[in-house]
DNA sequence: GAATAAGCGAGACGGTACGTCCCGTCTTAGC
DNA sequence: GCTAAGACGGGACGTACCGTCTCGCTTATTC
């Protein structure tokens, strides 16, 4: 899954377990604020207060290094929701989906993230890759989940197509984030989220026929 | 419009016209090719079979001079489709969308410029405001032309929210571009749109609500 | 003589000349300060505030750049003392050569690069021997001629062996510098020499053989 | 006298005595060999056959290490000759004296260690002390008393200044082994010591001050 | 038709990062 | 305690490329 190697435990002084996080977290770091093109794996290791060797010996490049430390940011997702409440209504759904998508609005270092990687993906697909599995699938399939369960509680159509509802959410978002000029303040996010469930289908059922509009 | 200013004609040897023009493509190619960080003035001149100086004395800055790239690289767009044959009916409507949309995951280059460009906001929000300028809104107003037409032939609600259902349509066409591996082929890309577009609501009017699906 | 290179007058921008001197002069401080093995390229750009490259292009090795910073910094040596008054007697000659002895002692960088390049010599003998080129003979010749007239004064013996005798003055002289701890002061300086003379036999004719002393 | 330590003997593995004097030994090999910049803890522990933690173990630093190598590769100077058949003239005088200093030209590893050692001067006084301590000042002991029975003799004034005479005929030894490209042969060395007794006044005492040249 | 001013290629400049090497030190395992 | 085998921070190496600058030469317009 890593593309770490566990070092056997041979003879010699161990590696220093510290200098691994420290290393992956500067990484991480120098990646959000200054782009691929600036992670320097010069500037990487000053930050984690190590010496370039020590990264050396570690990772053979930068892609693979940015590789592992973007794999080991990764969120502790609450893996799927099963114990939440279950919600039969709108509003009760939407509350659910509502934080999952307007963090990565409202998150400077998320959007940031999000908009580097998805932006690094023609030159370096194996950081996109590991951006995809380690962040992207864990959240599509919370989503999934919540979604199923609003069509089996009859908020979305019978016959809707998640898979694609998701893209169209997600990627909604995603063009807002990236083509926004800086972060969106909180209430902007839920206002647009909002307008994107409505037009997203995401009705209650008496409100998605009102009498009067036919 | 430009960030080009022209130069009053006053003595001494006038510049070479060729040399914008070869300067521009070369800076659109290596952009497209490398990204950002990989379109260093050398390069551009050197590609353009032009000298560092001659560029830096037209431009006062890589930003500037990528813009003006990018600008100059516009697509003629049909301004609007007054001139379209009207399409009440669905199929009509489904095959003046598709192009619009297709050409972005369909033509290489046009996917990799959208990457590069969406991915350099957070560093160069310039190029970004550029790109939105001279690529997005034009294809966004004439895809809203369609839509009102589609809209006003029934073949969408009449509440849709048409700005709205356009970031989805983009969106999601922009996440699937941004996270495939490489170019999709015609006929993938063909029916991931007929997906999207169903689910978005592209349906006949009297399939949307069959009343004995109800 | 010098290992330098005139540069041929080709296109594109002409060396900096004053690069040249900032280098040399700096190179010549570190080498007396730090030493040879402290005297890195990089040190020595950083506190010319010159770039790396800007010291490579010029010399290809560090031995090559010290050889001629030790040539570009020797001292303008009064070249032969033709003009100075002729001295008949014991004190003025004697006032004549204190002080070309003397400075060795005293002045605390040339006794460093006394030090220093005297102990280079089993590793670095192009050192030396610009060293010896350009700082010592010049110093020994003048100090030859000096001698030379003594003789002809009759203050030394008319068989002296003036070069083996510029050997014994020298040598004490070097041998009490590199052996100090640290730089004498200007007394104790001349007391040492005073002795030095009299023991190598610069003494007046008269006082050499006093009567009583028989 | 010597920086080294008696161990006290405590429990566990007493400390190898065969490794103080191979390290001792490796050390003032390399030091000869490659100099103080080159005489590197992990050099002299590899020759040794050794582990660098056991040199580290021994001495704190590389200079006291180096300071006892110096004091273990003292030679066993005689201390002082009362022994020597006394010798009224000059030709014995001479054959006592000469090889005295002709060993230090012609000896390489005297050569290189005299040149190293008053190179390091500046940089590690406790070096230069060592040697001055544990080389030099027998040396000069056994020089002294030598010349002081040539005084005795009348090879040498009554009123010459024996302190600085040593001082002339080292000097003078000292700066032709330091700036002499390589070796001298044994029979340059004679030529040249006879040179330097000559001038330095070791002259039998008729030949002096012969009545008929004056 | 010369003077003049800008264009142009070439290359030096300071800066930053590269990936490698060696040093002195520290830390483990195994004897 | 010892050897062996590393890892660690630090520093220098020599190279490459970048954006900027400054030179000599060329070229077209203006006087």
């Amino acid at each position: 899954m890593s593309t770490k190697r566990e070092q056997p435990p041979g003879p010699g002084r161990p590696r220093d377990p510290d200098a691994d996080t420290a290393i992956l977290r500067s990484a991480m770091e120098v990646l959000v604020e200054q782009g691929f093109a600036g992670a320097s794996i010069e500037r990487i290791a000053k930050r984690a207060g190590v010496a370039k060797v020590t990264v050396y010996r570690r990772w053979s490049s930068k892609e693979t290094l940015l590789a592992d430390a973007i794999e080991a940011a990764r969120d502790a997702i609450p893996a799927a929701d099963e114990t939440e409440t279950p919600a039969e209504d709108l509003p009760g759904i939407i509350d659910q989906l509502l934080p999952q998508w307007s963090e990565a609005l409202v998150r400077p270092e998320l959007r940031m993230l999000t908009a580097r990687l998805l932006g690094a993906g023609p030159d370096h697909p194996r950081l996109l890759a590991a951006y995809r599995e380690h962040h992207l699938e864990p959240r599509r399939e919370r989503a999934l989940a919540t979604l199923r369960r609003a069509r089996d509680a009859g908020v979305l159509a019978p016959d809707a197509d998640l898979d694609m509802l998701i893209d169209m959410l997600n990627g909604a978002v995603v063009q807002y984030l990236l083509l926004a000029d800086d972060t969106p303040d909180p209430a902007a996010a839920r206002d647009y989220l909002e307008r994107l469930f409505r037009q997203a289908g995401l009705r209650g059922p008496a409100a998605d026929t009102p009498p009067s509009a036919r």
